[in-house]
RNA sequence: GGCCCGGUCGUCUAGUGGACUAGGACGCAGCCCUUUCAAGGCUGAUAUCGCGGGUUCGAAUCCCGCCCGGGCUACCA
């Protein structure tokens, strides 16, 4: 039997890090197998649902190349793959079990569920209100509207094996008469998902741990339609540094957020799926080594807590190696970045000649744009004070004589380069600490920056010639 | 309160009865390299494996109790 999982997240704001993570290992695991991996919307939550959320969803997948076989926008045999285009479906799931006896139809009005709830609190504050089974044997009531019940079994208990946590088993007792469809006939999320997870085949649901006490109930429903199981697995959460639910309050936690940092899409998979399975010491994993390594055997039971500075770390490892990121796909994703700094009107070939200055320092895309800011101007942007020090009057002559020393240099690349000012050094009496520091600035306004004759070779003959003249004019007016 | 789940360096983790004087990674400190910043190399500090009992020649690994933490407890998902 062929594998099929699926990812359905409900479109109620961003699409945030956690569900990535739940989105990978399902993922992963289709792609593993050789299976299907399809996207499902839950958005039967519409108080909350948006479309423009759908949209964020979708986007974020499609960037983090976690495609899908089948689902939104690409369609599939069993769809629609959004559950209010699916209401008919629900409707029918419910009424089938209706007929068997195994649900109901219950007329209680939220008010009178409520002043049940309350009664109960007043006598004993710590009780949890179980809906008591009013409407079990009540006639139809057609005038009425209601809600569909499930018949809960009061005796025997369910028990699963999940692919992470082992046997696990819930009394049935623990079950109350859960409501399958709302009176305006929009289901619930176990009935939801049970009927689609069904009709759409999957054969096994991957999941954060917080839907664990949701499975009891949902293994119930599969038994009621005599619908054969699907597996279980479920992944622990990632919580904030603090040990809260990780939020916006704790800084970056969607997708989009962090594509907008410059983070290469593989490296953040690299990090997500890093956190709650290991594959022995490996740390850095490109995308197919994941597909090939990944198991449900080595996933953590334990919760674990988010840690940006590993999550930058792992996103630098992934930059500067170009078996993780090509040199043509660092090009392709440091432009955007190029271009929100106001640069323009430079070449591809101009960007691929200037990467390999910052490829083993950047941390980021954000950070290589910055880094290369000074390639793309017609004459760098001097921005911290440190490096308006050194362009003072004393140094404004140096500045001139590198710049003569170097101006018939052949050819003009960095070897040839530091030969011919090594060659000016000895003659001038001078070391190269002397002067490599106005010249760093002249050249890129930083007091870092990579390499000279690097950055030498990168600006060309007359682009650098030109900073060091300029630099020592400005550096003679400036009076000190 | 009830039901379910978890507990190894600050953090992510290795570990499934002997190779554990508990390993790796991030972070941190120092040194080397060096024209700057990174990268790289080396060194170091940080864990009585939540606590207490057992079982065993031997336990982070098995059993029991306790403690602590988390999830859920909706006509949310």
């Amino acid at each position: 039997m062929t594998t099929r999982l699926r990812f359905a997240p409900s479109p109620t704001g961003y699409l945030h890090i956690g569900g990535v993570r739940t989105a990978l290992f399902n993922w992963l695991w289709a792609r593993k197998t050789k299976g299907a991996f399809i996207l499902r919307i839950e958005d039967t939550d519409q108080e909350r649902s948006t479309t423009e959320s759908v949209r964020v969803i979708v986007d974020s997948l499609r960037w983090l190349g976690l495609g899908w076989d089948e689902g939104l926008d690409v369609g599939g045999p069993t769809g629609p793959y959004t559950q209010m285009e699916r209401l008919a479906l629900y409707r029918e799931h419910a009424e089938r079990l209706v007929h068997a006896g195994k649900a109901y139809r219950c007329y209680c009005t939220k008010e009178e569920l409520e002043a049940q709830r309350a009664a109960l609190k007043a006598r004993d504050p710590k009780a949890t209100f179980r809906y008591p089974g009013t409407c079990r044997a009540r006639r139809d009531e057609p005038a009425l509207p209601f809600v569909v019940r499930f018949r809960s079994p009061e005796a025997g208990a369910v028990t699963y094996v999940d692919k992470v946590f082992g046997a696990v088993t819930t009394p049935n007792a623990a079950q109350q008469d859960f409501v399958l469809l709302r009176s305006d006939g929009v289901p619930l999320y176990n009935f939801g998902a049970v009927v689609d997870d069904m009709t759409m085949g999957i054969t096994l649901v991957a999941r954060g741990r917080d839907h664990m006490v949701n499975t009891p109930p949902q293994i119930l429903l599969y038994e009621a339609f005599g619908h054969p199981l699907p597996e279980f697995a479920h992944l622990p959460m990632m919580l904030a540094p603090n040990g809260e639910k990780l939020s916006k309050r704790h800084g970056a936690v969607s997708v989009g957020e962090y594509q907008r940092q410059g983070y290469a899409p593989h490296a953040v998979l690299n990090y997500l799926a890093r956190f709650g399975w290991s594959h022995g010491d490996q740390e850095v994993f490109s995308l197919d080594e994941l597909v090939q390594a990944f198991d449900w055997e080595h996933c953590n039971k334990a919760d674990g807590k988010f840690d940006a500075k590993k999550f930058l770390a792992i996103n630098h490892e992934h930059l500067k190696t170009p078996r993780l990121t090509s040199d043509a796909a660092y090009v392709d994703q440091v432009t955007p970045f190029l271009h929100a700094r106001g640069l323009e009107g430079f070449e591809r070939a101009g960007v691929a000649g200037a990467v390999p200055l910052v490829r083993e320092r950047a941390t980021s895309f954000v950070d290589a744009a910055d880094r290369l800011d000074f390639v793309f101007r017609d004459r760098p942007l001097i921005e911290d004070a440190a490096g308006a020090k050194f362009l003072v009057k004393a140094n404004a002559s140096r500045l001139r004589d590198i710049a003569s020393a170097l101006e018939s240099v052949e050819p003009w690349a960095a070897p040839a380069l530091e030969a011919a000012t090594g060659a000016w050094l000895a003659g001038a009496g001078l070391q190269i600490k002397d002067v490599a520091q106005p010249a760093r600035v002249a050249l890129t306004g930083r007091t870092a920056s990579p390499g000279l004759f690097d950055v030498l070779a990168t600006l060309g003959r007359r682009r650098s010639l030109d900073r060091l003249r300029a630099a020592a004019d400005a550096a003679e007016a400036s009076g000190s």
